[in-house]
DNA sequence: CAAAATAATATGCATTTTCATATACATAGG
DNA sequence: CCTATGTATATGAAAATGCATATTATTTTG
């Protein structure tokens, strides 16, 4: 039997798959850099997809749900229903489009604003002290080498 | 009214937050570099969790579920049930620890040890001509970057 | 050593999520 | 202008998920 649960010593050490793998290093990266800011997300009331609408409402306010559940992140049924949770707390509105009358915009209501501005300013502080953490040439990478990966997908 | 949708042209232009954001670079690059794998993991049979879970134990088999839950990056009740359904479908096997009977260690069977072997094969090629496609400055330094924000953390 | 505190896993249940598809509207081609 | 095809959003229903907590085992402490 080739394969053993305990090598012997001298056996030659097989090199970890997944702590060297792209796909593996962005997704753990991802999770462990958003922990401690979704914290501060779920005090605010908000879950983490709810949050992610609320940012690219602050930038794209008006985005139609299919355009929004792309910048968020989150497949187009369940944007819709979050948007309508959302709607019934009283963070956006929907309104028709008269160009097309299958299209639907979402913006933000003031209550909307405002939370979305307070989060978005925690979370450029939050991002400032991260990147502060880091060397600095690791730091000064990161960011680019990313959209450099978004851009070419 | 200070706020419009269609901005003046001598408004000042406000940047984006999210395009510009290091946690929505990450999750956005996470979610792009993986969609086209996780085409190739959902054809071989499995969910995406699944699969995490296959990969870690190609690195760490016999890992108990707490262990397996953090490499997973899963939650602790979630990645017990998704066990439990891969046992069912023959592909792990769970033991107890003797030392310590709280403990349940899982364990690849043979069939799961194909199957991890076959994916993480191909998860390789395809982690290869995602670096290929780009520019060599930013493949270089991606993964050192993302492996020192994770050890920071 | 008994009792309390801690740890590992499992489970009940409410909620969310996904998938397929329905519905409504828009556009293109004959 | 009618039909076919495509697009945007919504929804039903099965399944997955998260959260709190139960259960069992271990460790610590007085």
């Amino acid at each position: 039997m080739p394969t053993s649960d305990q090598p012997a010593e001298n056996a030659p050490k097989k090199p970890d798959f997944v702590s060297d793998y792209l796909l593996y290093l962005l997704a753990a990266a991802s999770d462990a850099a958003s922990e401690q800011f979704h914290k501060t997300v779920r005090k605010a009331g908000l879950r983490v997809p709810e949050w992610r609408v609320l940012a690219c409402l602050y930038d794209h306010d008006g985005a139609m749900i299919t355009e929004l559940a792309r910048l968020a992140l989150v497949e187009q049924s369940r944007l819709t229903r979050i948007v309508l949770q959302m709607e019934k707390r009283g963070l956006v509105h929907r309104t028709g489009d008269p160009k097309d009358k299958r299209r639907v915009h979402i913006h933000l209501s003031e209550a909307g604003r405002e939370l979305a501005s307070d989060l978005v300013q925690k979370a450029k502080i939050h991002e400032q002290s991260l990147l502060e953490t880091l060397q600095n040439s690791e730091a000064k990478s990161l960011k680019p080498a990313l959209q450099a990966l978004l851009k070419t997908l």
